[in-house]
DNA sequence: GCACATTATGGCGTTACTCA
DNA sequence: TGAGTAACGCCATAATGTGC
């Protein structure tokens, strides 16, 4: 393998989760998700959901992590997943959030839970030129214990005029509260003009 | 003044629950 | 049983703020 990384050991990590987890997720999330890259294009948003959700099912083989067995509760309700044995209204240190978005540092979700964050960076590159045979690259993946108020409400104005998005929160300083929570981060991809980019003669 | 980050506000998708 | 509401998953872009 030729892709330059780089492993921050430094990085605090819910209690139980591994960097040879994360490792073994970010193979089988760029795999998986490479064969569906049809949908990005189709539409990038339900694209970055299922980027959450392969993170989620990683998370669940690969860590003491698992989805909650109630299914109503996996499949849309906080958190995306608990430690193993830690009942059914976990405290926010076991509780842990997958997430994706191929954005640098900008975080949104529906609701403010504190609890630990998994946060796949990714880009999507249908023309596989960084990854030959692959065209979903996960460029950094931060692992973050936010709070409550870390979160900041942003307003919607959808309602009974017209439409619009749902609210939602926004993390509040992301690229300060997250820059120093990269877990994994590829030396070949930078960020350029707010935008993801392959790093000039790599 | 430029480059970049952040904020605010526009959009779209699914599914489950509640209640008439 | 069907409509409305609430919960979840996101992206894009223009305007504004900030640091060099």
């Amino acid at each position: 393998m030729t892709r330059k990384e780089n492993w921050n050991d430094g990085v605090a990590l819910p209690p139980g989760l591994t960097v040879a987890a994360i490792r073994k997720s970010i193979q089988y999330v760029e795999k998986e998700s490479s064969e569906l890259v049809e949908i990005y294009l189709e539409q990038a948003n339900v694209f970055s959901a299922i980027m959450g959700i392969f993170g989620a099912k990683a998370l669940d083989a690969f860590s003491v992590y698992e989805k909650s067995k109630d299914s109503n509760v996996a499949q849309q309700r906080f958190p995306d997943l608990r430690r193993r044995g830690s009942g059914r209204n976990p405290p926010p240190d076991s509780c842990l959030e997958s997430k994706a978005s191929k954005r640098p540092w900008a975080l949104q979700s529906h609701y403010d839970h504190a609890g630990w964050y998994v946060i796949w960076r990714y880009w999507v590159d249908p023309t596989m030129s960084v990854d030959p045979g692959r065209s979903v690259t996960i460029w950094r993946v931060e692992v973050v214990r936010l709070e409550k108020n870390d979160w900041k409400y942003e307003g919607s104005g959808a309602g009974k005029q017209g439409g619009g998005r749902t609210h939602t929160f926004g993390l509040r300083w992301p690229a300060e509260k997250l820059r120093d929570k990269a877990v994994y981060e590829r030396l070949d991809i930078r960020i350029q003009g707010g935008k993801v980019v392959p790093a000039n003669g790599e």
